[in-house]
DNA sequence: GATGAATGAGTGTTCATTCAT
DNA sequence: CATGAATGAACACTCATTCAT
């Protein structure tokens, strides 16, 4: 399942939804697979002819949507653009509105990427290497460093951009945890993300 | 207990030992109390003595060790620093100490920091902004904002470092897990935070 | 199936093949039908509509070899001898050779004479009353009481060696689950078996 | 548990009846821990805290019974005997009067010598090893081979009268599994059980 | 005939928590 | 204070059997 296309796509969705929202909200260890045949509408027996384990469902999960999460990503990006600033803003633009459209997602991949339960954090991380590894470099590796001031470690500045970006995607979360999913994707937002850029802008760029 | 002085030190270290290892590499759910107290070379019994419940032996435990952590801290920092990088770079240089001779602690922290489990995040999100509140605002409040540049946002400005320091430790962190800790400590790490600090320096004071 | 001949033997050697192997390997409960058609290349849903459950294809293809067994052992028996020890030795000599030939269906027939699940238990004894019943009477019905010293009681004689050549062929059996099937048929064992014939032929025979 | 003398012996004693009857009746497969604590009376957990695994109550089980059995057969075992006969007369004596006493004893005894799960054959073969080795040769070992006639191999001699009691014994199990238990010991049996005895003794003794 | 997805009761095992000693 | 035996609900997973296709 979720490698080749299916013929009853609803169900698979279902399934997909079900284990998304209840991994996402505890986290693997205390998920149980109870909660999510239940969430699902399916029998138990069908959830394991599926996923041989847990664990299989857990990790089939995780590629399946980063997979999903990086085609969106790339699908509406623009490839030609050279500034970094504008390339995370687009980033961060399009993680938002997945964020709202589709929150279980975005939860989940960020407590994989936290999950530190030993039975799955060796396997998570070697299917991040082969994710991230090409992704990350893809998406920055197009950069025109002419933009920058002279003297300028231009990789190092580059992670600056990365770091504040992340944070700053990290501190809204932290915020909207306790607001609800309506009151995120704003103005305000953007406009504060738009005052970081410029300050590094000012910092960085000629 | 904890909380208390107590006469039965030597006992007490043992639970907070225990507990912290045994949290710190399963997470909330997955600790297991027969595992603390085996840890510990306790009694079950005497544990639910003590605290009520795994949750309060958790929350104690994260209070206590987040209370330790920022009076070491504070203990070695130098107040009278105004300087934000000086300041930063002491801070880190300290954590780095405190993760060779403490690993479980910091490693504790960080999975605290990240536990998503809904039977303890809410609580654990309390105690945090008691602690970081206060400390985070303190640590920063003396800086000397005359050392930046015009035009240059002083609060965004200390937020991009402050992210930058944080991300570049994740990172060491990151590659820490796969070296042996005799190994994390070096020059070589400090000397590349140097050159962010440099970067940054460079780019936002006059 | 089984009973009737079956245009498509081919598929019924499969299942026949699998379903030995399988019981015999893992006795009436663990074996899981699962396996067993995995084993025979099949669909679960054929298998059950072959035999109506788990318990009818046991119970039906324990029928079968022991059947096909007696059959074999018959067909290749010389009816007209009347000296008990040479009829015991050529059953022994072609239970030997079948087990070189079909281990499994070897280790399917001890299995089932073993097996206490109460599920098939009391069936199981049913056939092989019908099946022993007459086979093993129609064996030993002709013997040459003549041969036996005076004052010998023929039928408890009979019975001693029988249960002679039975020990000794499961002592053998014990021996050989460490050793390769190659090795098993050798003259030595014939040897051993003949020394145990002539030692009662020498107390028994005048 | 079992190894060491408990002061709870009446549980212990709840815990080896329940599991002893019911790994007799079903084999190991078969047999649920949940009928076992049913029928003991007790908790799932405390079974599991006494015992790691089912596995490792069907191994201690086996072990602890087939001690206690060989030791009550020494209890009352004449060891200064020196008629083979004789003493494997005491022993079936001995083996009817416990199957009398503890049926699900020796029911359990003869099920682990026949189970063939994968699970537990190669321990439970282990364990043999270690009792039989010991106790089946010290009970022979003692053996009076002048009785015996000239020409007559004493080994195999012994090995026939063995096969001959145990061959008996199975044939009167197989009985007995029809019957009520008071009906099993009985003057019958041992009656027909000398019979054997004369008529091996004088095939074989001077 | 033939498939294999679907069911749900059943399994062995774990674990926080209690309580008699 | 201190112990660890005891509980029972919850867990991941299995499996014979059914049935729509």
């Amino acid at each position: 399942m979720f490698k080749t296309l299916n013929i009853d796509t609803e169900k698979e969705d279902r399934i997909i939804n079900a284990a998304t929202k209840v991994f996402a909200e505890n986290g693997y260890k205390r998920a149980s697979t109870n909660a999510i045949v239940k969430e699902a509408g399916i029998s138990k027996g069908i959830l394991f002819h599926y996923f041989k384990s847990k664990k299989e469902l857990y990790l089939s999960l995780y590629e399946h949507l980063s997979d999903m999460f990086a085609e969106k990503i790339y699908d509406r990006i623009d490839m030609e653009e050279r500034d970094i600033f504008e390339i995370i803003r687009q980033v961060s633009v399009i993680k938002f509105e997945l964020f709202s459209t589709y929150p279980d997602l975005i939860n989940f991949l960020n407590s994989v990427f936290h999950e530190i339960d030993p039975e799955v954090k060796n396997e998570v991380d070697k299917i991040r290497e082969n994710l991230t590894g090409s992704s990350f470099s893809k998406l920055f590796s197009n950069i025109d460093a002419g933009k920058f001031r002279k003297g300028i470690d231009v990789g190092k500045a580059i992670q600056v951009i990365y770091w504040t970006f992340e944070g700053f995607a990290n501190q809204q979360q932290a915020k909207a945890s306790s607001m609800s999913v309506a009151d995120i994707y704003k103005e305000d937002i953007l406009a504060e993300l738009d005052s970081y850029t410029e300050l590094l802008k000012k910092s960085f760029y000629k």
